[in-house]
DNA sequence: ATTGAAAACGGACAGTGTCTCCGGTACGGT
DNA sequence: ACCGTACCGGAGACACTGTCCGTTTTCAAT
């Protein structure tokens, strides 16, 4: 598969279009690395050496750039996904996906909000990464409450907001990824029954 | 205790000066609630009939406008805390006391997020209020770790992220409070062993 | 190779929000 | 009533978003 393409066009893009599209998300992935999903469009622009117009045309919106950044990612967390579903041990096989999940959700500050908001907004061009996440996630919960001890009453959709308000918080915490890791626990224990 | 007041002064403030803090104070309470705690500071001062001048000086940063906003709720919460420390089952009045502590998270749009921030900077006038937080969190947990069967791998720390964590979902869901209240539960089995 | 229409470029600009500076005002002690 | 001082509040510098539109580039047809 190419990377990230925009909308499919009978046409194919004019090569300048596709320089500076590719251009663009190569640089947004960079800057929204550095300085989180809130990066100024106009440095995104700056740094890629084309005016703000190109960059606006190109994604009409932050979360259309935000959305082919994040694809590949997506498509990652998505096939691991569909690895644990292959492993014994249908909890464990959750809980380990939880952490990939939430590791995956911290590749940049403000990317959490983001992803939740877009769980609400069916137009948002993140929807597709959402509902994949959402859909990777409902497997294995599935699995989990079927063949191991994951509670009944919980869905993918709580499962999803958990691993992003965990995300969130890992953001904002001076010690990051450590604080993540003490709150997944909680989390866990919550939603699989001691055995 | 008076009300709000600024940082004690051995000088009592003048009285047109008193005037616009308490009215500032009162309608950043109100616009704060309508709009979120990112409701535009001109917005506050033209509501109250100040120039943003006067809106600065009383309170250089959002944040210290917002300390003062909360502070009475915050106060109501710590109350709430001690009113639990009396009820029998240690690991109700922990859920109790969880429930009662999103609730006051969700006061306004983004107030979750501030917390959090204040709980890694030193400097911030918020850093009273979520120590106060923090603290109350503290006795009801210790107390259904030792009397009730809360698991003793957490600390108050964790309580007050995944606290912070629940609200700010419930801040973004569609359902508002609806979402909290399907997410506590999670959160309240992992951090209380069953029976 | 030339050409011309469509597509893309990118800078200027209007709108919005934050925060500062400073001339003028009004308070309150004497 | 006076005067020093603390306070007031508008003007404006600065930052970011997103749009508009005149100019340039590409590429397919000749």
């Amino acid at each position: 598969m190419t990377p990230a393409t925009p909308a499919d066009q009978r046409r194919p893009m004019r090569a300048d279009a596709r320089r500076n599209y590719d251009l663009l998300v190569a640089v947004a992935t960079e800057l929204f690395r550095e300085q989180g999903a809130d990066a100024p469009m106009d440095d995104i622009a700056k740094r890629a050496g084309v005016g703000p117009g190109t960059l606006y045309r190109h994604f009409p919106h932050r979360d259309a750039l935000l959305a082919a950044v994040v694809a590949d990612s997506i498509d990652a967390l998505y096939a691991r996904a569909e690895e644990l579903l292959t492993e014994e041990d249908a909890d464990e096989a959750l809980r380990l996906w939880l952490v990939a999940a939430t590791r995956h959700a911290g590749i940049c500050r403000g990317l959490a909000a983001s992803l939740v908001s877009s769980m609400y907004d069916e137009g948002s061009p993140l929807r597709a990464s959402c509902d994949r996440m959402h859909e990777a996630g409902a497997r294995l919960l599935r699995r989990a409450q079927q063949e191991g001890s994951a509670r009944e009453e919980f869905d993918a959709a709580v499962l999803f907001e958990l691993v992003a308000a965990v995300a969130w918080v890992a953001e904002r915490s001076t010690d990051g990824l450590a604080s993540a890791e003490r709150l997944l626990p909680a989390l866990s224990k919550g939603l699989i029954a001691g055995r």
